[in-house]
DNA sequence: CGAGGGTTTGAAGTGCATCAAATAGTGTGG
DNA sequence: CCACACTATTTGATGCACTTCAAACCCTCG
């Protein structure tokens, strides 16, 4: 998923709707649908750190990332701050807000350097309410978040520290079937930390106690991966999925 | 909410009927439909302990409670188990099933007798996708449950264990606002404790601490809380929602 | 090259879990 | 209605995992 153009620009039109067919929740729109998504779309590129909007902010926009990670957060008075999610490319976000109060839920920010379209939630609440084809997909969307979510709370609860980071090395190996891969961490370790609901030094020292259990090698951000079987059985015995959570 | 038959019998059809017309889910819905979902409900009257379902099990049936308690579970391997929610009358669940390829994504087990509704999914499948209504109630629905999904995570990771305590014990306090509230824990402090995340050890020290710093008073399974104000005051500050979890 | 944030490491503390045992509470059959 | 059995809850002692605070290191980028 890439887009040659890097300004916000009425010309790129037909690169938005291009981007906009391939997303899940516009599948099986038709074209017209498409099309008033992609004429009210706005295209964005925001540097790291930029604040795409805070939580309880009325929410104008829902947000569709091309490129690039985006997480999102709330924050309590004292400070603290809790990680919801960390997202990539192709998901979307803000929009359940039509179904809170015309609110966001929590804040979001990029955190690494992102390409974004900006779609007004008016559009979608309208033709959610007329359309069947996207309010199935936007149920199904929920649904797989649900459970992503059921996992999450399940890993926390069942997993300890190092078993939480193998996982999620799992999760981002993917399809990979081959014996060895070589990944890089997506984002800083600080934040995979919190994403992790841990600190910075717990990671640190788990990741370390991870490497030396599984017999993977961590370089940097590079993770050297030669035995999955092996990193599968050290983090995966916590928890109740059948094999990686990979397809989740 | 209340039935007066105790058995499955086509004779209550008229109470089924009027126990649907009052379920979130089914709200607006015209008549016609109620009555096509009442027509298929079976009525069930289950004891503490009763097993509905387990994970993965063809769902066939999604469930309402009428009355009772019903826990969400998951289990890994090794035994241990990860609770996903506990529910109450007005509840549904196992609907979510149409979207997971016909399988519960979790188990579920009465756990305070329970009286329910069984209802077949494929009536909920094959509706939902003509009814703009009731998707759009089922959108709102998720779309609740999601948000309370990010306030657990937030919760487990930001709040310690007494906090949880009180934070659990001011959202069973609903909306009495007066000074003093006396409640009844609703089911079995072992349950209690693995809802919130922690050991019924963790669970009864905490609830002690708890009640040392609030002045709230157990005894037994019944809590008396004089100063609203102190308890949320303790619990609500680690956590980013504005003010007590209430309507969540 | 120097500043600043990200990352690691060390030492010490805290919170929750674990293991073990006592106590309270509940339902049962006599 | 009582005694027993069984489970829920509490309490104590101890251990481990993660956090906290502090400092060093490292890497990137102006």
């Amino acid at each position: 998923m890439a887009i040659e153009t890097t300004k916000k620009n009425n010309k790129i039109l037909p690169d938005i709707l291009a981007v906009i067919k391939d997303v899940e929740l516009f599948s099986g729109l038709g074209d017209e649908d498409m099309k008033s998504f992609a004429d009210k779309a706005s295209f964005y590129s925001y540097p790291k750190g930029k604040v795409l909007f805070i939580r309880d902010e009325p929410a104008d926009y829902f947000y569709l990332i091309i490129s690039g990670w985006v997480k999102l957060f709330r924050e309590t008075l004292d400070g603290d701050e809790a990680v919801i999610d960390v997202l990539t490319d192709g998901h979307i976000f803000g929009e359940t807000s039509i179904f809170e109060g015309g609110l966001y839920p929590y804040g979001a920010q990029v955190i690494e350097d992102a390409e974004i379209l900006m779609i007004p939630t008016s559009v979608l609440e309208e033709k959610i309410k007329n359309n069947i084809t996207l309010s199935m997909n936007m149920l199904g969307a929920m649904s797989r978040y649900r459970k992503q979510q059921d996992n999450e709370i399940e890993h926390r609860t069942l997993q300890n520290a190092p078993q939480r980071i193998g996982c999620f090395l799992l999760r981002l190996c993917k399809a990979d079937d081959g014996k060895s891969v070589t990944l890089h961490l997506p984002y800083d370790k600080m934040l995979i930390a919190s994403r992790l609901g841990m600190k910075p030094e717990t990671f640190s020292r788990s990741l370390a106690t991870l490497a030396k259990n599984t017999g993977i090698n961590v370089k940097g951000s590079s993770v050297q991966i030669d035995d999955i079987e092996r990193l599968t059985g050290y983090s995966c015995n916590a928890c109740s999925n059948s094999y990686p959570c990979h397809d989740l």
